[in-house]
DNA sequence: ATCTACCCATAGATAATCTATCTATCTGGC
DNA sequence: GCCAGATAGATAGATTATCTATGGGTAGAT
């Protein structure tokens, strides 16, 4: 059984690094903006996404800090830093060159 | 460490079914291909090639026969089925979906 | 003879994602 | 008052895909 995926392997931590450049936010908005933006194609399930945060904290490209949300909760706000910024930019330039490869690729007849 | 690898995950097997579409070749010239036709961005490593082509054999995509190559050298050729063509289609559409949702949330600035 | 390119394949490590599960609070409908 | 659903965080375990490393072997050129 051809098994989809809610999301391409390996863009994950490109997409919530790029998320951020606009505003720091907790994990769920990050999956929640994710989603709307990609018109509901990609998908964060948790237990992706949560794991995904921890190593964006433990490269040092993102920090945390909990705070209360607008509507009283307490979470978890994340903020891009500057190396963040900076890796981010390899990865997008890296996946554009792949996707050129692949688009070569498959469009060879 | 950032760790880049020579392809994008999950777009493996799509690459080798694309490429049977021209005509049957052993894995080394599946490989080469991929390599060439990519401008040497896309690197098959063989540890990853005989494993998929495994899975393709096992899911019925594609078909092996034992033949001697031009250079007479005993060497598995691998063909693709129709069931195969048709993953392909459907390999192809669901990653054009993923590569406009993810060109979405990168655009959206 | 030995080196390089050609060819196949597996084992084990690594990485990324998913499913499933758990905790907890807030809001709205009944 | 109570319950459902949305909001919010996180981890364990299974699954899958890739890479690294290794093994086997042949053909042709030097």
């Amino acid at each position: 059984m051809a098994k989809k995926s809610d999301l391409l392997p390996g863009t994950l931590d490109m997409l919530i690094l790029k998320t951020l450049t606009r505003a720091p936010l907790h994990g769920y908005g990050i999956a929640l903006s994710i989603k709307r933006i990609s018109d509901e194609v990609l998908q964060v399930e948790e237990g992706s996404l949560y794991p995904a945060l921890q190593r964006l904290l433990l490269q040092g490209w993102v920090k945390a800090e909990w705070k209360q949300t607008e509507t009283n909760r307490r979470a978890r706000y994340y903020t891009l830093t500057e190396t963040g910024r900076k890796q981010l930019g390899l990865e997008l330039s890296e996946f554009d060159r792949m996707i050129a490869a692949i688009t070569r690729v498959l469009r060879e007849a």
